[in-house]
DNA sequence: TAGATTGTTAATCGATTAACAATC
DNA sequence: TAGATTGTTAATCGATTAACAATC
């Protein structure tokens, strides 16, 4: 049903504002109103009335009609369906430390269409463990499970210093994706899609924001 | 020391880049290298030369000489200093549910200043725990705790539609920057920093990408 | 109709990249 | 010196914002 022929470019900026849209559209549901205008969100997120007329115009399946602006329950169907939410990858994770198995037991990441379904890790001490009904294996098991479950995202959550020999191994294993927690760049071949996830980033920005008020 | 008299406007974007350039000169520490140049870091890491060379100069404290580079040693430091490793901050995490008891047990944001003193969470079951060494006190107790004990960054790792009133208590309790992993834009008076962290826009991202390639 | 809202075309802004003179 | 690298000024690119005609 989807008729996009040409990958109809939404920058990742747009991407990112889609969950906040989402979030903001799903308190409206029980309530009386069934319609919403680009200018009422823009004014609740803080954003420009335009950026958020484009935005929906580019995930939205139907126009918005003037005068009324669009109807929330196909917009949150639509943005759901735009997120990927109606997609089920298969995911594994590599690295069972604090944030790995952090990101195992959350349980939020299967809204987005992702279902981890093992972890792997090379320390004897957390092999063998289960961790939000999750089994963790040894690294050396994960090319066999890989050829036995496909699996379409590789999630690296170890020590920057290993992150780049587990990326070989998923790439071997053949992933599509590669969600990377290590603040390194890792080297792939084309078309191999990486994620870089920077928690660490972020504090930085606090910290500096911190540090300008004073 | 610092005499940084204008705010110096470095940008996000070049913040976001900052650990990935310290992790690559970490690489580099144990060998017989004690300088690097801009081309090469960009080449390595994939970036624009010109780009690292401004990055490097908006945080170096020292030139960079011209056929050498910059001594790896003094980098790290400068890097290290201006993401503020060597500052230490407080901070409190409110819901200890699966990502905020990940968030709790992870260690490496104290390499980023941040220490992490305590949990608060309004169900009982969560109450009285020790997570990593941290103990859960209930959300009521939270006014009390800060100012016993001041604390500078808050951390929101509650349902999106609890979020909002938790910033709130938060700003009571005189927090001076929020860091909401929440998909949720909160409403703040102005002077109170908010770093929004959203996980799920990377799931997005990669879904989109995988969506695309077939 | 009048006015709110839409989608789109043009202007602005900021970040990235290219070009270049200065330095060791 | 010659050449690699530096820092800086100018050009490009993309995202955001402003202006405006079209619609109900």
């Amino acid at each position: 049903m989807s008729d996009k022929n040409l990958p109809n470019q939404v920058s990742a900026n747009t991407l990112r504002r889609l969950p906040y849209y989402l979030s903001y559209l799903k308190t409206l549901k029980n309530t009386d109103v069934s319609y919403i205008s680009a200018p009422v969100i823009a004014s609740e997120l803080d954003l420009n009335e335009v950026q958020v007329r484009k935005d929906l115009a580019a995930i939205s399946s139907v126009a918005g009609k003037p005068k009324k602006g669009f109807e929330i329950d196909v917009l949150i169907n639509d943005i759901q369906a735009y997120i990927g939410c109606d997609v089920n990858n298969c995911g594994i994770l590599v690295g069972a430390g604090h944030l790995g198995r952090a990101l195992l037991a959350y349980s939020g990441f299967e809204a987005y269409g992702l279902n981890i379904i093992a972890a792997f890790d090379s320390n004897p001490a957390a092999v063998g463990k289960d961790i939000a009904g999750k089994s963790v294996y040894h690294t050396d098991a994960l090319l066999d499970f890989c050829k036995k479950t496909p699996v379409t995202i590789g999630i690296i959550t170890v020590p920057a210093e290993d992150a780049q020999e587990i990326c070989d191994l998923l790439i071997k294993a053949n992933v599509k994706a590669i969600w990377n927690f290590a603040p390194v760049k890792l080297c792939t071949p084309d078309g191999v899609i990486i994620q870089n996830e920077n928690i660490a980033a972020s504090l930085t920005i606090i910290n500096k924001k911190l540090a300008e008020q004073f």
